[in-house]
Formats: structure tokens, C-alpha cells, sequence
DNA sequence: GCCAACCTACCGGGCGGTCGGTAGACTACT
DNA sequence: AGTAGTCTACCGACCGCCCGGTAGGTTGGC
């Protein structure tokens, strides 16, 4: 029974694809379970189980749990090069290029969250060398981000704003998109992109006649 | 050697505080460690350790691991209860009532992050019915923010912006804090929560002159 | 003598990972 | 055409370890 089912699948699914993105079969499930389960309760069986194979037979195809961790990780990270920083990076004028990061991030979230955040979720389960490279990789971003606010300083379009705490604070709204946005929720994915990139944008230029609304309570 | 060790410290730790609050370390101890390693990556043991316990000692306060989390999600649930939406729902402005809820949310991030953000990164580690409870009042939150949303809509002072978007983005931007701002870094708390409450209202408010800088190559 | 506050020793179970296979497709040689 | 060998793609069974949790003490202060 289960012997056939499996036998069937594997013909459909031979059928359909190539031959060896089998491999690429069992990263994209492992993205999306570790995504909705988190990477330490996954079990190398649950992966297995939604592969069609055993445990003993996944351990053909990956070398173990962290590995399959790292490469995931390092896959949204190439991502995250390719479609946000590189095209950003060929963008000179510092709005436009900032409006760019945004959209462009966010549209990634909106499409597949799945391995981009599973890159800023599972950082403690990879081994030391390989979060180091990680991190340093985030950090690039960041520091991308924050280059681009100070060359928005420099032409007077921010006043005030600390680069850095502007960038963490964009990423933090960009990356939370996948917390709350439902591919079939009441607004679709472009919709969502617009709505935060025209927030970021307007969360760090400045507007001249801004005044707090004053909140006497607010000072212990 | 570790017994007088353990002896020792715990003799401290009488004098210091009163008698029956080892409860309470304890669950300052959990969530520290839960914040650090995350809730399936810590061992009961690692728990019993930092309090100078063993694992069956510990049981003798606690009933589960399980409840552990439980309990410190609603003690953060609580405190951002009293510490943010009591005191900005006196606050009538609805402008000014958004500054109360970013800044305050925001102090208590920069004041102690741990149980706020187990608050929102271990929900899958509790039981189904504890989950909705706390998924439930964390609902609650969003919709108070979007309420004000809709208020300063109503006002004009906010203008083509999704309450229930802002609201979100709005909380991503809070919770992500954690993720970045170091005690010991170049910007101590009152700075960055200043720094953050302007983004946050920026973020929302119209401004008159607002145009994108346009983006040619951003339409695939 | 009693009770709060622990401890040592243990349990069943699930984990990541490995070992020794083997069915079957595909060649290679006769 | 037949058959021996080889390699890919798996599987069942197992390993040692550590987990959450418990049973049954022991000890020290009242």
C-alpha cells in the first residue's frame, strides 16, 4: 500500500521534474517545515516523512541537520543578494535605491518566506563558523542599508535619524511581513509591498513641519 | 565542593531577597535562557543549573516545561497590559496615544527583552489551547494600535494607509529591537527609544509633499 | 516529629545518525 | 541473447545519547 503510494509518486514526480532537483525537493520541504515548526523541533524524520523517503534513505541526499540548516540559509541569502542588493546597488539615486531595497525585500517575503525567515529565526542552531559567516553576511546588508540613509543625509532628505537605527528599524518592518501577511488574506502581495514600502520611505525622510503631539506622562 | 558552592550562592541569594520569590528567579533564569537558545534548544537541566538545582529539584516549583513558557508569555502579555495599553488608553490624542504605546513598548524592550520576545518567537512550543490565549491578546494589541490608526485617519492626519498594515508594521519595527540594540552599545535606551517613536510616528502621519522618487526598473 | 526543600537514581521514548544490506537499471563482455 | 558486474537510490534495524518527567528517599529547620 504505502510501498505503492510511494512508487506512484515518485513516478509522477519523476515525470514532472528532471531527475536529480530531487535534492532541491527536499530543501524547499525542509524550508517549510522548519519555517512552521522551527528548525530544533523538526525532526530529520519529519523531513523524510514529507520527501516520501525514510530517515536512513534522506541521508542519501544530505549530510545532516545543520548542513541542511546552512544550506538553506545560504540559499536565502544568495536570494537576498541577487533580487534586493545587487539590482539596488545599480540604483544611484539614494531614494529611488532605498525604495528599491524595500520593495524588492519585501516582495521576496511575499512570495516565499519560507528559507528568508528561517535566516533571521534559526541563527543559534548553526555551528559557530557557520553563523559567523551568516551574521557577517546580515551585517553587509545592514550596513547597505544604512550607507544608503547617510547618502539620503548628505542630500537633506534625512534630518536626525541615526543610519543604523534606521536600517535595523526598515529590516525589523520588512521582516516582520511574514509574520502576519496571508497570501489569502484581504490585500494581495503588491498591495502589501506598496503599503510598507511607502512606510519605510516615509519613516526616514524628513517632513519639515513635523512637531511631537507632546505626551506629558511620558517622562518617567 | 559544588554542594558548598551551591550552599554558598544559595545563602546569598536568601539574604538578598526575601523567601519564597525563588519561584520568581526561576522564572527570570528560564526565560533568560529560553531568549538566548530558544525554548526547544534548552534542556530542563540547563534551567535547573543556572538556579543551582537539579532537574528534580526544580520540579518541586515548577509543573512542566511547558508551563514554564506558558507562564512567562502571560507575565509578558501582562506587562505589556499594564506597562503600555492601560496607560495609552488614558490617553485621548490619538497621536499622542501612539507615542504612549511605540515609546512605551519600546522602553520595555530596551529595559529587559526576554520575556517579550519569547512572547512572539516560541509560540509553537506551547499547548493548542494556551496558544490561542495568547495569540488572542496579542490580536487584541494589534487592533488597539489599528484603533488608533483609524482615529488619526479620521482626523486626516493619516491618509491611504491600511490601519491593520500600519498596525503591523508598526509592531515589527518595536519587536525587532531585541534583535539589534546591545545595553552596552553606542546608543543607550532613552536614545534609541527616542529614535524609534519619531520613525514610528513619521512613519504613518501624510506629508503633504510626499512623491516617490520613482523607480523605472521596478515593475517585474 | 513533621514538613518544606531538596537529592540520587531511574524510566520510556525520541532524537540524530550509521550500518549493512538490496532491488533494479544500466553497462560490458562473451 | 545471456549473464556477470557495477552503481544509484533507497530501506529496516539498530546505536548511544539525552530528553522531560517521576519515585522514593534524605536533610535541616521549626
Amino acid at each position: 500500500m504505502t510501498a505503492l503510494d510511494n512508487a506512484a509518486l515518485r513516478a509522477v514526480a519523476t515525470a514532472a521534474n528532471g531527475e536529480q532537483d530531487r535534492r532541491a525537493e527536499i530543501y524547499r520541504s525542509a524550508a517549510r517545515i522548519f519555517h512552521r515548526k522551527g528548525y530544533h523541533a523538526t525532526s530529520i524524520n519529519d523531513i523524510a516523512a514529507a520527501v516520501g523517503l525514510t530517515k536512513a534513505g534522506l541521508y542519501y541526499y544530505i549530510k545532516g541537520k545543520q548542513d541542511l540548516l546552512f544550506a538553506i540559509m545560504g540559499f536565502a541569502m544568495d536570494q537576498l543578494d541577487e533580487q534586493v542588493i545587487e539590482p539596488a546597488r545599480r540604483v544611484q539615486d539614494p531614494q529611488a535605491r532605498l525604495e528599491t531595497i524595500v520593495a524588492r525585500h519585501a516582495r521576496l517575503i511575499t512570495q516565499d518566506s519560507s528559507a528568508l525567515t528561517i535566516l533571521v529565526n534559526e541563527l543559534e542552531g548553526l555551528l559557530p563558523d557557520d553563523r559567523a559567516d551568516i551574521i557577517g553576511r546580515q551585517r553587509d546588508y545592514v550596513d547597505f542599508i544604512a550607507d544608503t540613509l547617510a547618502a539620503l543625509r548628505d542630500e537633506g532628505k534625512v534630518v536626525g535619524l541615526d543610519p543604523t537605527v534606521g536600517a535595523f528599524s526598515l529590516v525589523g518592518m520588512i521582516l516582520w511581513i511574514s509574520r502576519w501577511y496571508r497570501t489569502d488574506g484581504r490585500l494581495d502581495g503588491d498591495e502589501v509591498v506598496a503599503a510598507v514600502t511607502r512606510m519605510a520611505i516615509s519613516a526616514v525622510l524628513s517632513r519639515g513641519d513635523y512637531t511631537s503631539a507632546g505626551n506629558p506622562e511620558e517622562t518617567g
